[in-house]
This record gives C-alpha cells, structure tokens and sequence, in this order.
DNA sequence: ATTAAATAGGACTAGAATAGTCCACATTAT
DNA sequence: ATAATGTGGACTATTCTAGTCCTATTTAAT
C-alpha cells in the first residue's frame, strides 16, 4: 500500500497544531494533550525534527517547540525526510552500488525516475497546504479503471 | 524512507523479463531460473499479479503466464496496487471512515491531494519505460538542500 | 486412463521493521 | 536548589514482510 510510517503521519499532526501558533512555544506535554498522541511518542517525533532542523528547541524550564520557519517553506518531503531518512522507494534505488540481482536487475534501473517524480510531489505540498480546510470529498475514490489505460 | 515491498521490486523484475518476449508463455519455474528469484516466490508474485489481471495465466502442462497487455500499458502503479493493495500512504487516507484522532486530524485531511499526485506519478511511469534502458546517472543525488525552500 | 507438468489457494514460520515506552542526563527559569 | 523541560539512546512488544510449503485443480502427452 506504499505506505508511510505512523510517525510521519503523526508528525504533520503535531506540525499542523503548531502552525496554528506560531508565536509561542510549545513543550511536548502540551502537543500531547492537544493532539491526544501520547508524550513519550510526540517527544520521539519532535526530537527527530528538530534534528531534521524542520523545528527548532528550547531547553530547560518554559521551553519547547517553535516551527523553524514558515509553514509555506515546510514540505511534506522535508517531514517524511526527517522521519523516515532519504525518499527512496527501493533499496536499489538508494545507492547502486550494492545490486547483487541476476539479469534482470542491470536493465530496469528506472525507479530513479519514479523515484524523482515521487520526491517532485511530495516537495510540491508544504505544511500551509495541509493546514488549509481540506475542500476534500468525503471519500477519495482512485477508480481502479484508472489503472488500465 | 517510504518504502516499496521488495516482492514489488521483483515484481518489476519478472515483469520486464516477460516484455522481452511477450509470445511465448512463461512458466514460473522458467521465470525462475532466468531471473534467480526462488521458484515458490515468482509464484507467489504472479499470482497476485494474475488476480489484478496484469498478467493471465493458463494452467495445466505446458501452461505458463503472459502479460495481459502491451508493456506500455502496465503502468507502475497498477503493479504497485497488485502487490501491496490501494495506495494510500496513510491508514487515514484510504479511508476516512474511522478516525480516533483527537483534534489535530480532521483539520489535516490533505492527504488525499498528495495521495493523488503520487498516485499520477506512478501512474505516469510504464513497463515499457522500465524496460528501456535508463540513461541514469551513477547515482542520483536529491541534494538536501532542495528540502529547504 | 494415467502420469507429469503446471497453476491456485492458502497456511505457516522466521526474521525484520515499527511503534511505543522508559531511563539517565543536560539545561534553564524561578 | 528545584522543577520543568529537551536530548540521547536503549529496550520491548507487536506488527508486517518475505519466503516456503502443502494440497487441490487443470491440462497435455502418452
């Protein structure tokens, strides 16, 4: 199902509630009872994106969280980065160098095209995309007749 | 890092062994040895791929697989959705009816906009693109600093 | 008819990845 | 000092994936 962690998803939550203030802190206590994610999980997330450098920290008493820039420079890929490391969706297309497939393999190194198209629209939606009131049907619907053209 | 299952990834192995010779049938065990995936996981494959009708199959002695059309309309994603089910990259995006998320969640349905643009991106990148030979770079880099926009 | 070569379907196991928690430490406001 | 907060990393339990195997069904060849 081409699937994106728990945590990155999470994430965006937590940065969701986040851009709604932006002027003030927000400790990881507080996320937690705002978003009902549990503490340990949200100071696990935020420790990763703060190393990510998606938000910045303040230790000690009265510290916390703030978003390390506007919304609008924020990308989804930049979230899923900071969770989950480098977008790649095969191993292969990681690094090269280590491709121990028979034949077919050498012939079919075109996930480093998916790959780039998938990194252009996740790079495409920022954080103040998310955040906007989804004009989003009640159901999403990929007609499976798509898939056959 | 947003991963493929790797029977995905041989998915796309066996697929563009079979668009090299689209006449004769395949067996597994031929599939196989041409490709040096183990004989009980190319079945495995193949019959997920039967199910979602991207390849047909005819059993009994001397039967075998064929793909079910030209390469040029096995887009990737359908190969995706044959092996790993809808894509979705959340549990919430494929459906949208059980959300316990407290407050956060509903703000950010989103998801589907982005789900879309992944979904035509995949959709976008055919078998018959896969087979031809990449003129990819030694390694591609997505430069980190791209994140930052 | 019988046999051999295939696919179909599903159960099962082992291993890997993920989610989630917790602890000891560092930092800072009061 | 003390309390509130982030940092770093270890750890566990659960879930998911990969991979194998078994039995049934179908069909060609003899």
């Amino acid at each position: 199902m081409l699937k994106l962690s728990k945590l990155t998803d999470y994430a965006t939550v937590i940065l969701s509630y986040m851009a709604k203030d932006q002027t003030n802190m927000h400790a990881a206590q507080e996320v937690s009872d705002e978003t009902g994610i549990t503490q340990p999980t949200v100071s696990k997330i935020l420790k990763l994106l703060v190393r990510a450098k998606v938000v910045t920290s303040v230790r000690g008493a009265k510290g916390g969280y703030l978003l390390a820039r506007s919304p609008e420079k924020i990308t989804v890929a930049a979230v899923i980065n900071a969770l989950e490391g480098p977008i790649a969706l095969t191993e292969c297309s990681a690094s090269h160098k280590h491709c121990d497939q028979a034949s077919g393999c050498d012939i079919q190194g075109n996930w480093g095209l998916i790959n780039q198209k998938i990194f252009n629209a996740l790079e495409s939606v920022t954080l103040a995309d998310m955040i906007m009131p989804a004009k989003q049907p009640e159901e999403i619907f990929i007609p499976v007749s798509s898939l056959y053209r």
